[in-house]
DNA sequence: CACACTTAGTTGTACAGTCCAACTTATTTA
DNA sequence: TAAATAAGTTGGACTGTACAACTAAGTGTG
């Protein structure tokens, strides 16, 4: 059943005249949707010879060793393919390879995760977004990519508390007590307001702009993030729920 | 040159026919030696058709299909064939793949950072130790390599400040100095004594046995590490440099 | 055999940042 | 004008590090 590759070899040595694993990219997408954390799932394609057949999959596929520079860049090409967003916030998750993952052969996958804010999505037809609910998904995915998932939601709550990253998350303008309501909704606890703001506005990633918010009641400062920032890191986390 | 890996494809679907990327894991492996941090490296093979011949390198290779169940399975075999170690810290570090860190054509690595204690050593020949000085290694290596050393350098020092990993790097028993100096030598920067005793015994990760190291001066408790200890996150980091 | 020397280990004050709770402020709505 | 609500501030308690001085337990030397 599974498909077999072998180099042509190199002449004398000979030496690349193996077997070698299938190479793939899947990209974790995190954004806060309806204030949740969603992740961007597509169904797979149901053709002959495809495994799990209309399942729901993480964006991702195989490297494509002619249009593919590097990884990264397979990942950026994955995530603007599925998404329209071209600047976000991409980190390699880890990599996923054993003979069994995958049903055509020994295959290894090279994860990304990327938050973008809700409304830079555009969506491809075939993608679509999923509530988080305590910490999980609910559907089950092909592959091992509840793991890889679940991997990533952990990396992102463990970052979460120590540095800025829900600030890739939030629109171009945004107030203090959203931010804190991102963070709120990763970590799934709430935090304290005044510790809160004291950390985020010494860290120096973001600044106000000249307009407020205003609601029904007391109009909130409107800030936006400060250009070319580096996602910050706080040498305390928040004191852990036990 | 590069030799091209074509998969046989799967009869209609025949999705698989495409080049698929060389796949290796290596891996970094740190020790404390002589009162320094090192990292264990590889001479490359001369043969015809090598790259790099007789450069160093990491230890790694191809993932061998037949071989390796999983990743992480090649890397804890790369890390035995080379040290004879068997149950090391070891942990994932990233992937690193383009189309052009190996003249033989796009591939792809998975490093792995391992940490073991100096005696667990029993060396092949073809391995020797290198000092990292100044938070370099002052040798060039093959492929990426450098990047990859670098990262894990920087991943190393990084979790050093939060975490008990250089407890992975102790004899089997050792004094609170003894790992306060391993916590400076990764650090390369002094340490509170008070503050750093009150973190380490307050963390449950080690116990006493009932020893003392006895020297020229007073004697020192010795510890073991508690048994089947995950690594311990601290909720600060020690004070950072400036 | 006292005493200097060295390293192990403790103690106490200062300080930084979170926790917690109460407070003030700015706005809308009844 | 008062109630309601969310934004934002203030202050004392608590936790854990920074810094520095201290005590403790050995060895080596005159």
């Amino acid at each position: 059943m599974a498909g077999e590759a072998r180099a042509e070899g190199l002449g004398k040595a000979g030496q690349l005249d193996f077997p070698r694993p299938l190479t793939t990219v899947d990209v974790v997408i995190f954004a806060i949707l309806d204030d949740r954390l969603g992740v961007l799932l597509v169904q797979r394609p149901a053709g002959d010879g495809e495994p799990f057949p209309l399942s729901l999959a993480l964006p991702g596929g195989f490297v494509d060793v002619a249009k593919d520079r590097d990884l990264a860049a397979c990942a950026a090409r994955k995530l603007k393919e599925k998404t329209g967003v071209t600047s976000p916030y991409l980190e390699q998750l880890g990599s996923w390879g054993s003979a069994v993952r995958d049903p055509r052969g020994w295959s290894a996958t090279h994860a990304y995760f990327a938050l973008i804010p809700e409304e830079a999505g555009v969506l491809t037809p075939d993608a679509r977004w999923f509530p988080i609910r305590d910490g999980r998904l609910k559907e089950r995915l092909a592959f091992d990519h509840g793991d890889i998932l679940a991997t990533a939601i952990q990396r992102l709550r463990n970052k979460v508390e120590y540095t800025s990253l829900p600030a890739y998350l939030m629109p171009a303008e945004f107030t203090l007590p959203d931010l804190q309501r991102v963070y709120e909704i990763v970590l799934d606890r709430p935090l304290e307001k005044s510790a809160f703001r004291t950390r985020i506005l010494s860290a120096d990633m973001i600044e106000p702009v000249a307009k407020m918010r205003r609601g029904p009641n007391r109009p909130a400062q409107l800030y936006r993030l400060k250009k070319g920032r580096e996602p910050v890191y706080f040498v305390r986390t928040f004191n852990p729920p036990e």
